[in-house]
DNA sequence: TAATATTGACTAACCGGTCAGTCAATAATT
DNA sequence: AATTATTGACTGACCGGTTAGTCAATATTA
């Protein structure tokens, strides 16, 4: 044996999982290459990604990707789909941690997807290829929509109708477009998309407003209960 | 110098420019150029466009293109910022004629933006290849800032203020963020990006809705003095 | 040794950019 | 007016470099 394993491999042995390294590599192999491509693809959009690079960086040559993936274009879909489903998973499970006021429950929500749509620096990139590239690939768009925002809304949609049933938010025509309240954090998302760092935001501040434009615009003020938008954590 | 005026010389001297055919197209040819670009790298995307390709649609060959332009980036360069001064002027044309109430004011602005950001194709088209390009193409992004976004977002803020000044707005945070205003229009320009047209939306009842939100979240209610967002920052 | 994962040289096509040359329109000359 | 010279917009063949995709050879492990 003239060259030795990696460390990755020696280390793997050692856990001793049923299988061995080979298969280990072979499992794994799969997730390199994608998280691979998804720096390149970031860095540099589709078209203009070289496959070479993108092996290169998994510690790859080109010809290996080509075991695992068709062509080109599904290493792209495979990576989007690969880098969105933790965003999808963890819609799924902080729809189920839900209780409390709606008002409570809408501040939370927004919160949360504030910080996939515009603080994560992933979901915004993801969703950057997705605009650039949504005419060559529609079923990403309509996977994207069937597994995040379709939900996403419903949500939305369902804890507004609570809320104007428990009287907490007035009745209005929003329900027609709940997507309305993903806005700020939408509009936030393309603001970091174009400057990347060159005019710095305060994103926690700009939450704060936003909701507090929101609510203000939807809860309904009888008197007393002070909707006051101010740091509650 | 005996010239002699031929009555083609004449009437191109006199109409300056109805007469030379070759003058005509030097004229009007860069301008083809773009246009045909601007279809084509909205197709495409940047890096996926043969120049070729833009030549046979603006009728030319490939030469041609390098008679007047650079090169590739350059001829994008030049198409993005063709294709934005209409908007531009179309901005400033509305800043000035500019009246009636802040209330009043508000909303045609914000219609007008409507209009440019989400109804017309081509401004949505533009928007999607700056958001795309935005790290390759920084000092267009900066440009568009320059000359769209910032006054935009000034004009907001005089607005929002002088409607507080008049009592109309309540004082509010969002004066730091007046570009949250702009969000819904936003987007509903992402949407669609994303669903060219599988999903048609009602954009004029979108705009009623987003204004119906905004405006309740900043009209002072007649009912009496609520509450104030209380951040003294 | 058998089975499999990986390599990297290779192909074929593609494309940005160049440039020597063409030709119609204009200007100068007779 | 007729002839010749000049201009310059436009062409299109070509070059050099690049890259998606292939596959026979090689390395690795069981």
């Amino acid at each position: 044996m003239p060259t030795h394993p990696s460390d990755e491999e020696r280390e793997t042995r050692d856990s001793g999982k049923a299988g061995a390294v080979r298969t280990r590599r072979k499992a794994e192999r799969p997730g390199e290459i994608l998280e691979a491509a998804f720096e390149e693809f970031v860095q540099k959009g589709y078209a203009a990604t070289r496959l070479e690079d993108v092996a290169a960086r998994a510690g790859v040559t080109k010809g290996t990707i080509y075991v695992y993936f068709e062509n080109k274009e599904q290493v792209f879909v495979a990576m989007v789909r690969e880098l969105s489903r933790p965003v999808h998973v963890q819609a799924e499970e902080f729809a189920e941690s839900s209780a409390s006021s709606t008002a409570e429950f809408l501040r939370a929500y927004l919160c949360f997807l504030y910080r996939i749509l515009a603080t994560d620096p992933r979901g915004r990139e993801i969703f950057r290829l997705l605009i650039a590239e949504a005419n060559r690939f529609p079923e990403l768009i309509d996977e994207h929509h069937q597994n995040f925002m379709g939900p996403v809304v419903r949500r939305l949609r369902q804890s507004l109708e609570d809320g104007a049933e428990r009287g907490e938010i007035r009745r209005s025509s929003i329900l027609e477009f709940p997507e309305l309240l993903l806005s700020p954090a939408l509009s936030l998302n393309i603001s970091m998309l174009l400057f990347s760092d060159r005019r710095p935001i305060d994103m926690e501040r700009h939450f704060e407003i936003a909701v507090d434009l929101l609510l203000n615009g939807l809860l309904q003020r009888p008197a007393g209960k002070a909707d006051q938008p101010g740091q509650s954590s």
